[in-house]
DNA sequence: CCTGCAACTTAGAATAATTCCAATTCTCAG
DNA sequence: CTGAGAATTGGAATTATTCTAAGTTGCAGG
């Protein structure tokens, strides 16, 4: 049961299948993101990124973060004005900002629930995309 | 039946209940937005107000919108990375951005609805917030 | 194999929304 | 009245992101 695209090795043919070049920023930024699930900046993305193609840009990036996207690989994550973040859970999911840390984490809802949600858009509109996003304090160390 | 305030008349009260000053500025720019509920940005609401109160400073707008938020009297809405708009109607909904004209509409969610989604977060944390945002295109003039 | 061209990457400049700052101006409690 | 704290103002500063122009890369076709 692998619903999920956990593998880096799989990046080169997704992005061919979208028409676009595997290049060694492309499977690297990706992979980054595979490995740890903390839902980076760009910034954050690019420090860790640094330590394996040190001479890549932050604006490479950006660029590839968007090809990602555009492939259907990775999700950008708004929390208010703060800097978007990256997640690569392509499953249909809610965010929550712990808002003592600032961390991001990912939150399953139930398929009914996001279909009878889906459906509260009004008559005559097509849905694009949704996006659920909870800020919660962890409730107390004790 | 009124549950909700579309009164400018009691906004000088609320703001006194919340320990600040009522003053003009902060009346002007909750009176223009609640007569055009169409969810404008900062510089939007600046314009307009500015035909009431032409020496009003883009500056005063946002932190007279930040003193509205924090009395509760205002709901900061984002999509992506684009201006924050600014929203007066202080029951409990989502926001649909018509990808077509980018227009933001509200949309009303049904309370049983939000209960469980709210139940959805992990054990450990107490909600502070939740934000639901559509983007839908209006399926065609046909 | 070579070549050329389009795709990609890069560094730094530019942009846009918002916040900060320091100097007035207001307001109201005493 | 008056003075102190609160609010407003214009402009500078900040920050995340996008743009631009120049250099690199990699692959399709010869």
């Amino acid at each position: 049961m692998k619903t999920e695209q956990t593998n880096a090795d799989d990046t080169g043919r997704t992005l061919a299948d979208s028409g676009v070049r595997s290049t060694p920023q492309r499977e690297v930024i990706f992979q980054v993101l595979l490995e740890e699930r903390d839902h980076p900046t760009a910034e954050e993305l690019f420090n860790r990124v640094k330590t394996r193609l040190p001479s890549i840009s932050l604006a490479t990036v950006y660029n590839c973060l968007e090809t990602l996207e555009q492939c259907g690989l990775v999700k950008p994550v708004n929390f208010e004005r703060e800097s978007t973040r990256f997640c690569p859970n392509r499953r249909e999911h809610a965010h929550l900002m712990d808002a003592a840390t600032g961390k991001v984490r990912d939150v399953e809802v139930p398929p009914d629930l996001l279909e009878r949600l889906k459906a509260a858009i009004p008559p005559g509109f097509k849905l694009d995309q949704i996006e659920i996003n909870f800020r919660g304090s962890s409730a107390a160390t004790r």
